[in-house]
RNA sequence: GGAGAAGUGGCAGAGUGGUCGAAUGCACUGGUCUUGAAAACCAGCGUACUGAGAGGUACCGGGGGUUCGAAUCCCUCCUUCUCCGCCA
């Protein structure tokens, strides 16, 4: 959530970012500002009113106490009017919060300045390209190569779930396990706290880092217990900070944690979905950082940094696109992504994002830091994956796979237990 | 799941209807003293909205109610603790 001390500050120039998202937000600025400013005048005027209200229970006060019995009944008489201002100011400024609320909730972040223009993803910024297409003597899908060596069986997970739930099993499963702790050892070196948290969630939390009201039809819900699954590691572990309030000399603080997500992915069918490509659950490592508003443009290249060295580490080819207005999330204010070469799918494959919210998320946790000067102020909230298992595993059984099997990348085979998976 | 007790500022802990946004202690910050430190002493020390400022308003687990007035009374939800039951 955007603030409205800060639109109303540089409520020009955050049009004009908004643009770039392709579309013109200009309106509902300019509903969000009306809407504060009648706020504004009804907390006025309830104020005057509460403050009145007060002095003469006070006066009330004082007259029981000097015993004088019948001046204060006379003063309770004054007040009933008072009352009932009061009631009618206080259900008018809530109806004011609530609708500034409710347009607020409507405005996503506004683009950083090296965000490029744009409304998809045609319009992003190929940053980098590492690497070069591995030439392949065979190129199976990785779900032939699962069914051919009994690593991932969909099958199977449709059975006990449904789609999208697939079963591990023998090297498939060593293979996730193996990459879940060498993703973990990474970035604990890199200085990340490692956190086990909730899988499930409850309702503050979700709105916390925005998946509520908004998005709950894409996370899975327990009405029994009114909880949510994570459809990621950041939803619990960012709302470790929601209603903190930090030291400056904390930042910056690092977490890092494993946990499963789960996404219903409502609407989405086909190619795109085959496989690892897209499921309902999946394991990912995920990197947080929260940061002084000075340094997090710094620690979103760190972070980039971090995620591309890891899949160096893994021999993959990939490229880092700068994500344009219109694809960037509706959190984010820049936003970087990762994409690896599937070689036998012939496309990029999304493994990462990592995003600066600015105080966009922190807005909403009430994530503040006490600044030097002694001004509780937002902090930065950023974020990525590092890195999502499913797509990571599909590149690795494509881009190595051999007549002789696949060849498991170096790093992790101290952590499979084994070098080829035949 | 059953029975009981409790939730107050960073922590501890007073406060059971009226000058209580809240005593006191510890912690923290600044100052005096000191070559420096400690001790002692003095001062400051929650959050948010609002106002040019003085100030005003709200917040004592959350929500609702009673009252002229609620940290204090009532209802409800949540959480914690103790005992019992069940159980990885």
């Amino acid at each position: 959530m955007l603030l409205i001390q800060n639109i109303r500050q540089e409520k020009e120039a955050i049009i004009q970012r908004l643009a770039k998202r392709g579309v013109d937000f200009s309106e509902l600025i300019n509903q969000a500002l009306e809407l504060d400013d009648s706020r504004k005048e009804i907390q006025g005027k309830l104020d005057d009113v509460l403050s009145q209200s007060n002095k003469i229970s006070k006066s009330i006060g004082q007259l029981f106490a000097q015993k004088k019995i019948e001046e204060a009944n006379e003063m309770k008489a004054k007040t009933a009017d008072l009352k009932e201002q009061s009631a009618t100011l206080g259900e008018a400024l809530k109806k004011a919060e609530n609708e500034l609320q409710d347009v607020l909730y409507q405005i996503p972040n506004s683009p950083g300045n090296p965000v490029p223009e744009g409304k998809n993803e045609e319009h992003n910024k190929t940053v980098k390209v590492v690497g070069e297409k591995p030439i392949l003597t065979q190129s199976l899908p990785h779900w032939e190569l699962c069914e051919k060596y009994n690593l991932i069986d969909f099958e199977l997970g449709v059975k006990i779930t449904g789609a999208g739930f697939p079963v591990y099993r023998g090297k498939g499963a060593r293979l996730q396990r193996a990459l879940i702790n060498w993703f973990l050892d990474k970035a604990r070196n890199a200085g990340y706290e490692e956190i086990q948290p909730p899988i499930l969630i409850n309702e503050a939390s979700g709105i916390g880092t925005g998946q509520l009201p908004d998005k709950e039809g894409q996370m899975y819900h327990m009405p029994v217990d009114n909880l949510y699954a994570i459809p990621t590691a950041e939803v619990p572990i960012t709302n470790i900070y929601r209603d903190v309030i930090l030291k400056e000399d904390d930042f910056p603080i690092k977490n890092c944690g494993y946990t499963p997500c789960f996404r219903r992915e409502a609407g989405s069918y086909g190619k795109d979905v085959r496989g690892l490509n897209r499921l309902h659950q999946f394991d990912k490592v995920e990197i947080v950082q929260l940061q002084h508003p000075e340094k997090s443009y710094e620690t979103l290249e760190e972070m980039s940094d971090y995620v591309q060295g890891l899949l160096q580490d893994l021999g993959l080819h990939y490229r880092v696109l700068l994500l344009c207005g219109g694809d960037t999330g509706f959190a984010s204010a820049m936003t970087y992504d990762m994409e690896v070469w599937s070689a036998a799918q012939e496309r990029w494959l999304e493994v990462s994002s990592v995003s600066n919210f600015e105080t966009f998320q922190a807005n909403r946790l009430k994530l503040r830091y006490k600044s030097t000067t002694g001004k509780n102020q937002l902090a930065h909230t950023l974020n990525g994956s590092a890195l999502a298992l499913p797509r990571i595993v599909a590149s690795i059984l494509e881009n190595n796979q051999t007549p002789e099997g696949i060849i498991v990348p170096e790093v992790l085979r101290p952590y499979c237990g084994f070098d080829v998976i035949d």
